[in-house]
DNA sequence: TACTTTTATACAAGTACTTACCCCAAAGTA
DNA sequence: TACTTTGGGGTAAGTACTTGTATAAAAGTA
């Protein structure tokens, strides 16, 4: 699942930064443009995956389950799944991704203290 | 510096997003592996440029002024130029730079709750 | 004269992230 | 039989992000 390089400068920077700074550490785990949305919509309860995917349209699925594959090995997002068929998967935040409440909650509100509008579309 | 490409699906989902989700307006803002970094060490305190070099050692002076420039275009940092030679150069938060306290402080405290450890390298 | 200092800029090359598109299982339904 | 449903996997190509290296100005210093 996209292969990454280990020895590059890009990654040991990546490493060493996260070593060092807290602030990098948690941008390293919900940095990136889907992962915070989908945390966003996570907060408000369990979903499904399709039901993700229905809340958040401009997402690839590969990248909606790319993110949350991510996120479970982060121990963010617990995936439960029936095993059924058609299958059957609900996504919930763990107990840490809960905590991200109050750093997602400061965000929104920084948001909207700057002219950030809500356009439903 | 960096030209991006306005019409791409990557640039328009972008803006889509951040239209809907303040967290994504927010991840636009201050995502990336430098810029929180930045900010960071901003926090405590106006800084000239290459003091802001020998605190964050790992990042390329390239990315360093690029981040600086965004930011600053953003709004968040504010740039002071004597026109002297050689140049001297103070970066500091702006009012809005200044809210992200809040933001970057529940991060902080999110990462502590983890398992982070500061490894001072 | 030659080198240092400070704050940058420009271009090429490497790396990561994202999209686009195609494929699959197995039960239920038309 | 053929199609739908749900939750994925795989590959290639496009786009963005980072690094690396070279370059500059103008005054001060060795």
């Amino acid at each position: 699942m996209t292969a990454i390089k280990e020895n590059s400068t890009l990654n040991e920077n990546r490493k060493s930064s996260q070593a060092s700074c807290p602030v990098s550490f948690v941008m390293n785990k919900i940095g990136g443009h889907w992962k915070p949305i989908i945390l966003y919509h996570l907060l408000s309860g369990t979903k499904r995956y399709s039901e993700l995917k229905k809340l958040i349209p401009a997402i690839t699925e590969k990248m909606l389950i790319q993110h949350l594959k991510q996120m479970q090995e982060d121990n963010l997002v617990i995936r439960e799944a029936q095993n059924v068929v058609p299958p059957h998967v609900t996504y919930s935040l763990s107990k840490e991704g809960e905590q991200l409440r109050i750093v997602l909650d400061a965000m929104v509100e920084w948001a909207f203290a700057q002219d950030f509008k809500i356009d439903e579309n």
